[in-house]
DNA sequence: TGTACATCAGTGAACGCGCGTTCACTGATGTAC
DNA sequence: TGTACATCAGTGAACGCGCGTTCACTGATGTAC
């Protein structure tokens, strides 16, 4: 039995985490296996043995994001902290931060490839369709501790957030994008029924 | 002079409208001039008699979309009349429709290609923008009419319509994607003061 | 009214290139003796 | 402890294909005479 088995899963892990990169910044079809393998310092040849297809890294990088906490989850792992309180206005401000918004390559997919998740096969679909239950289950929880145990608040909020997002990217002028993001947040905020600490 | 001039220009609005329903079906780098001249029964050689490329094209269709009415434009032009009362409740319902929802070949492409844009050049995110204003400024005066006449709730609303469209299209599970459009269409009504009409 | 012509919208073969995928191989490693 | 071996992660050349773009051409049309 040569190498550990740690070896291989080591490597496949830095593949998919080039790839999420990568995938963010220009999309399924924008980004090639080549580059993919060069980002991980590995050559074109060895991808087939870690996985099957192009598509088939796709769907599992999208998951990967959401389900194995090492992988990603930036939103929510490193800025969304529950000891400093409700979890649901630190994700709200998390999530429409200008630093959210720079960061692309490490951004959340379901702001970064919702259109391209739309156009994919159903293993993608349902990826994006998790994170997303996740998210509305994490605001909902909070949204009920103030008094209004709303499912649809708390869907509202999430369309809020991404939504938000998704448009002031695709925006050219920065004025309008910073002023999308900051109205997502404060009627996403109200709704909630939680205050806000910042201007 | 051979040809009326009329006959290019039809030509050019056929190629710009195939473009338009394949590029929203398929994103900017899932579609190929040869699909678009096909489409638009054409060969692909008399393309570039039309534009300079395939980039040019894109920036072309986005804006025509939007400027041009006899070019797109349907949840405003097809199924928003002003006649029948206020615009602003008009649009929300039309925006987060069923058939909004299905008929992606027609869809407002700030629903169908959001990540494409963000990832595009200069010209495809101002026509985006553009789009986005004069949706948000529609929004806006009938807010105003209702006695809050808060821009950011304006632009809530269309955070709501986009962003709760864009996430339905990215779900596989349709009942997760029909509650997403029903739960964003009614706290956007509630944000706007207006009142629903359908259960 | 009829014809010859100039224009240019549209054609389709050709180009070079990068892609996803395959495959024969190389060489680093853990194990058996 | 040292060596020979089997395994398999990773290599890199090669494949066929479709793409965006170019170009020499064809032929339908409005105009001049």
């Amino acid at each position: 039995m040569p190498y550990a088995p740690e070896h291989r899963d080591r490597t496949r892990t830095r593949i998919i985490r080039s790839a999420q990169r990568l995938f963010n910044q220009h999309g399924f079809q924008g980004v090639s296996i080549d580059q993919i393998m060069a980002e991980a310092k590995l050559t074109r040849g060895g991808f087939y043995r870690h996985f099957s297809s192009k598509s088939d890294l796709y769907a599992e990088a999208m998951d990967c994001f959401f389900t194995n906490p090492e992988c990603g989850n930036r939103w929510e792992g490193v800025e969304v902290d529950p000891a400093k309180g409700d979890v649901g206005p630190q994700i709200v401000r998390a999530y429409l931060s200008r630093q959210h918004f720079q960061d692309v390559e490490d951004s959340c997919p379901m702001v970064a490839l919702p259109s391209d998740v739309a156009r994919s096969g159903a293993a993608a679909k349902r990826a994006y369709e998790n994170a997303l239950k996740a998210m509305i289950d994490h605001l909902q929880t909070d949204v009920a501790r103030t008094g209004k145990p709303d499912r649809t608040t708390a869907m509202g909020i999430a369309a809020l957030c991404i939504g938000g997002m998704v448009i002031a990217r695709a925006s050219e002028d920065l004025a309008i994008a910073d002023e999308m993001r900051d109205a997502a947040r404060r009627i996403a905020m109200t709704l909630g029924g939680w205050t806000e600490f910042e201007a």
